[in-house]
DNA sequence: GTAAAGATACCTTCGTGTATGTATATAAAG
DNA sequence: CTTTATATACATACACGAAGGTATCTTTAC
């Protein structure tokens, strides 16, 4: 009923929180209903409209939930540099991929944010996020690079920038196709292996 | 009015499907209403149900609207088959991603299909084209590889399987980037550049 | 007691489907 | 060559439900 403890009301936040997670997946963000929602999760709709406000603002906490793969390729790049330029980049990529592949939620998430909502004006917010994640790992990605082609080790027909693109691009790219769901590989596969065989033709001396 | 040629007809049909291609683009495909969309057209909601019975119906006569690129590769790849299978793939994708770049109409329905729409089970239909026509441009370019790998133009570490599917990937992630809009890049210039790089990592002799 | 946490109730808006009205092109019949 | 009939191509009107926002209770932790 109200004014539960202040954990017990944490908890209701999850639960709605997943309970839009489960409707919006399997709806679509503009058909799923707040009263779906609420009753999925046990409670009412006062609960929705108490802690988020309105649709948008529960749409967007659930964005936020969403740990964005930029962002831990990234954070994994920018830590301990100890190998080599290019096989750190292989080895950041495939931990993270396989980190993915491995947490379901994380995966619907994205296909909530990918496949079931429409990006109008109003979920600015969200696509900023993401605009701003990119232009990170672009970044991030090219300085590696750069790093690489100062030790000699990159091939001079890949500038850093273009492969810091091409990069991007390729995980896009088998990001979508793997979370169609008819993808006929894995993350940690095919994908981790084609990550590694483009690597290796920026390089001069083959990956270790 | 009513009752007018034949032809009149054919017109409003087509300026109700411009009008949903402007509105859902704007408004995305949930929330636009389909008076707006008659309305937008010159005429009234009367004028939408004759033609197209729903909504759902609209939007799939919209989707067909929609030259897929992988048919147009597909089909160019297929024809006339004179110069060596890579070199031949590189100007089929070369060609078809230069057109569509010149084709704001394509842009626009895709970017609709893209990132305007939710899809949930009813949207099956757009799907199951798309679906279709990924298939069978990787069987198409799985084929190309092979007769790259009987005449020994292929590199031992590029199975055409693999090498398909990396394509294929490759060219959805960039094309996906492109659409946000905020690309830094073209697709006639950065990414073909980037196809044929990768088309040159799979040759032992370097393309013409 | 009071404010947080949520339930309940009410109202209003919006959009869709459907049913029906209506004008005209076209063809058949005379 | 008219006249008549009918299917076509919409416009208009209505009815209905679904969904969201807001306001008002209710409960309970502190």
């Amino acid at each position: 009923m109200a004014r539960r403890t202040k954990q017990e009301a944490d908890e209701t936040r999850e639960a709605l929180l997943d309970a839009a997670e489960h409707v919006f997946l399997e709806r679509g963000v503009a058909r799923a209903s707040l009263d779906e929602i609420a009753r999925f999760a046990g409670c009412t709709r006062g609960a929705v409209h108490w802690h988020f406000g309105d649709k948008l603002g529960l749409f967007l906490a659930l964005d936020e939930r969403l740990v964005l793969l930029q962002d831990e390729v990234k954070r994994r790049i920018c830590d301990g540099e100890t190998t080599p330029p290019l096989e750190h980049i292989a080895r950041a990529i495939t931990t993270s991929l396989t980190e993915l592949e491995n947490d379901p939620r994380r995966r619907r998430l994205l296909t909530i944010m990918l496949q079931r909502c429409e990006y109008v004006a109003e979920m600015a917010p969200a696509l900023l996020r993401r605009r701003q994640a990119d232009a990170a790992i672009r970044a991030t990605l090219r300085d590696s690079f750069c790093r690489a082609a100062e030790r000699g080790e990159l091939s001079p027909e890949w500038p850093p920038e273009r492969a810091a693109l091409f990069l991007q691009a390729l995980i896009s790219g088998f990001l979508n196709e793997w979370l169609r769901g008819e993808a006929d590989f894995t993350l940690a596969g095919e994908v981790c292996a084609a990550v590694r065989g483009f690597l290796s033709c920026t390089a001069v001396r083959p990956l270790s």
